[in-house]
DNA sequence: TTTAGTGCAAACGATTTGCAAAATA
DNA sequence: TATTTTGCAAATCGTTTGCACTAAA
């Protein structure tokens, strides 16, 4: 684990990583939530465990844990970035009323298909997609 | 089953339109560039027409075509959002070396099958759904 | 000792908002 | 006239960064 290099955004190299108990921490709250929490929800978070620890290096570490590959980053239309430590391929769902994001497991099979239609007519190379659903969650159709 | 997402932001009632040369060259502008252009672009672009116009408006102006649904915003996982004027459902695709936005046009099918296998094992409702792929443009695999 | 990570605060880019004037109905 | 929209500027939000100090290797 100790002294392995790898590539930022641009191309970059990324210098040698040391371990940090903010950033374990941070990983770990990352793997067992299942809130997709914003930044500030991580920070505050992890006040708990380290009273002084800083939004900054917050931000930090999950930047770094999305370049890892450790952690993905989730853009909605409303509000700022979530984070999820859940690695395995798997979708998202936004529900409108109340905000909350969830995880969604479908069959990624049909997922694939849909990636594959997609490159027959389109001549660049297609690595990846995210697809996030909208809708109404349960919790809001008690409710109403 | 529709790749678009009419975001309301409270469910109150939007309040009576009045016309704006503005707003209509706003929403003529999206509905004929293929840009997919920030809210900074689309302010550069109106200042040739209007030049005293100022970013608010145009901030104003793309909410509320959105909020209409005769706009639609894309986030992406880097920098500002980016606003749509074609309706019809189609997808998105990113390319992670020139940060280009372009259309993709897939067969839909695919896409609602996906949705409806997600719908299968969930317990909310699902009205829409949006997909952005990752991937190399052709123009940035030519340069390489 | 050398290098990476931290806390802090200031800086930043994107977006929103309060207000008085202008445009629309 | 009554109400909405505008331009402007200040404010706000989410995020990044420079720096001196601390922790890890």
């Amino acid at each position: 684990m100790s002294g392995y290099h790898l590539k930022k955004k641009g191309g970059f190299p990324l210098a040698t990583l040391k371990y940090s108990r903010q950033r374990e921490s941070i990983k770990h709250y990352l793997s067992i939530t299942t809130k997709h929490p914003t930044a500030d929800e991580v920070y505050m978070h992890m006040k708990k465990e380290f009273p002084n620890i800083s939004l900054g290096t917050v931000y930090r570490n999950l930047n770094l844990l999305t370049d890892l590959g450790e952690a993905v980053k989730i853009s909605t239309p409303d509000g700022g970035d979530r984070f999820d430590g859940r690695l395995e391929p798997h979708n998202h769902f936004l529900c409108t009323k109340c905000g909350r994001l969830l995880d969604l497991d479908i069959d990624m099979r049909s997922v694939e298909a849909a990636t594959r239609k997609a490159a027959e007519n389109f001549d660049g190379i297609i690595t990846s997609s995210t697809t996030l659903f909208y809708g109404e969650c349960s919790d809001c159709i008690k409710k109403s």
